[in-house]
DNA sequence: TGAAATAGCCAAAGCGCTTTGGAAGACTCT
DNA sequence: AGAGTCTTCCAAAGCGCTTTGGCTATTTCA
């Protein structure tokens, strides 16, 4: 059933059912309301090609997947979709995942917003002065940030959480705590919100007159065995932390194993607080010593992104808007004194 | 710079041009050259929309995400993901995902079908007798089953690992160790891969006139804390098991906590066996005791499925073929001889 | 009451590609 | 030389929708 089957047998133009249907004002309620109804019952569906033909609208969003031998997608990406699906469903938008050369997204940046294969795309792990953000911003197809990029010399619109008042948080905490030696096992430091959280730790250390020595910070990819080695390395050397503030869970699976190995406790010789991004399958509070953590659902990021998304496709949404969401600093038993 | 301009510059019609670049034979070698020259020259790039609704194909793959505030993506997604855009990178295949109302997926699976949106789906974590499979099968795109259904009634094209076999050769192994009392922690035995899983430990079992007790096997979903609670009430329980085959990395996790908590050993009072799908971020021999494992790669699955898939849309391959992959039995630390 | 405005509808022209149904010329064969 | 066969190209008809530009009544207003 096609749009001029379901005309003729309305006795209808196509263009009279056409805007009856998308809801034109050119037309009488009454003959709305018989279109309307004709289509219900007969199950028509406009044909999504022929409409993206006209309009160039797809009715999809996008996102340029970094792969290659050597990448790993981050486990947090599929919570993120949850959350973009949950909202999705919804409204009936599909997600494009469009795979890239991890080397040359611009490529496929070009492509999809030249073949106008989808109405918006969001990136992800945005760098300082990232150049996807430039390109997309270029192009001109509405775009969202999850994260934060900086210093790009323009504005744009972003969802971040604030990674810096979080890490801050949890430095205080542990030098309220009497610790004076923290260190940050910290993600890949060229991503913005690896930047903002070491910034934070800095500015709580600072506020005391401490710092954060160099031997005492570390930048990896956020596994456990980096969060195991991190950890050998800091706790064995001359004047070891007494206190670690770690990025992800699963990195802090690590921590726990090295201290475990070296025959300490938690939190009685360290003091542990790391960043949650609330996975369904590894809690924080079930960890042999419950875990301290700043906390925020990446899944509800998710559901936020298409959201608006979906606003800026549609216009509701325009302009530079950047929103920030507080972070959750969640007490455990994996934080106490530092040791006498 | 679209068709007809192309056409033009070069003085051909626009079949002819369009000819040219699809390979026809029905068109000059020459001319061919020339055209293919013209277009490489000028940047031309058909336009995927107006070609789609021309021929009908879109030249992407589909899977439809189950989403719900209730349904977490299991986080193996993403590294079946890595390898579906390794292969669907170097072929410019897109993946669609369409998210779906967890309870209703057949609304999707028809949508996406009937607006002709993607040239192929794929299919994960089946169940026995699957609605999903049989629908797919009966709306006649192409695709490809992860995993197997049984008792469908009919052939269809999949891709799986031998779950039996690799659950088969882990009890064996234990048995071998003089092991009695097994324990199986299995995941969702709604889906199929759990059902092989404990078929293979039972077969095990049997060879050698034991038996898996009803109490000996726990079926959950697979997050850290399910594998804690199962190994809590394994080991309290009067005959407790003195080895356990585990059904993921993330519940074996929640194993040894257990064990630990329990004041108990592994090896020394518990022999763990666990599968593993390749996880980057998590790795057996990582574990406090390194795990012994049965292995297989779900990321190369989702190359080879997008392969299969790739074949299947260009008519390279048909009818039901399955293809079932063998499972290494990696053995390390975590097994021993039954204690006495 | 006549001109102007408005409401409601339609025919037809795109959107940019593929594919059908020729047609003209070159070539082969008897 | 005439009939048949290739080879190589083309005009035009889709694919199914949206949108432009008009056209005809009906209403509004001075």
């Amino acid at each position: 059933m096609n749009l001029k089957q379901l005309a003729h047998m309305l006795a209808l133009s196509q263009t009279t059912v056409s805007r009856a249907l998308n809801g034109y004002p050119e037309v009488n309620e009454e003959t709305r309301r018989r279109v309307m109804d004709a289509a219900k019952r007969h199950g028509y569906r406009p044909n999504p090609s022929a409409r993206r033909l006209a309009t160039g609208k797809s009715g999809m969003i996008g996102y340029v997947l970094p792969t290659g031998a050597a990448v790993d997608i981050d486990p947090h990406f599929v919570e993120f979709l949850s959350g973009l699906g949950d909202y999705a469903r919804a409204h009936e938008l599909d997600l494009v995942l469009s795979p890239a050369d991890a080397d040359d997204q611009e490529t496929t940046y070009r492509r999809i917003v030249a073949n106008r294969q989808v109405d918006a795309v969001y990136i992800s792990s945005p760098w300082p002065a990232d150049r996807r953000v430039a390109l997309v911003n270029t192009l001109g197809i509405p775009f969202i940030v999850h994260g934060r990029s900086e210093d790009s010399g323009f504005d744009y619109p972003y969802l971040d959480i604030d990674n810096e008042g979080a890490f801050h948080e949890a430095a205080r905490l542990l030098i309220q705590l009497g610790h004076r030696r923290l260190a940050l096992i910290n993600g890949d430091d060229r991503e913005t919100f690896a930047i903002h959280r070491e910034r934070g730790v800095r500015r709580a250390l600072a506020a005391s007159g401490l710092t954060l020595g160099d031997r005492h910070v570390c930048s990896v990819v956020m596994t456990e065995e980096n969060g195991y080695r991190a950890t050998r390395r800091l706790l064995e050397q001359d004047g070891a932390p007494t206190a670690i503030a770690c990025s992800s869970l699963i990195m802090a699976l690590g921590v726990v194993r090295a201290v475990r190995d070296l025959g300490l406790t938690i939190p009685g010789d360290l003091s542990l607080i790391a960043h949650d991004d609330v996975f369904p399958w590894l809690r924080p509070e079930n960890f042999s010593v419950p875990l301290s953590t700043t906390r925020s659902s990446i899944r509800l990021a998710g559901a936020r992104v298409a959201e608006r998304l979906a606003a800026r496709i549609s216009g509701l949404e325009e302009g530079a808007r950047g929103e920030v969401w507080p972070v959750d600093l969640v007490v455990r038993g994996s934080v106490a004194g530092a040791p006498v």
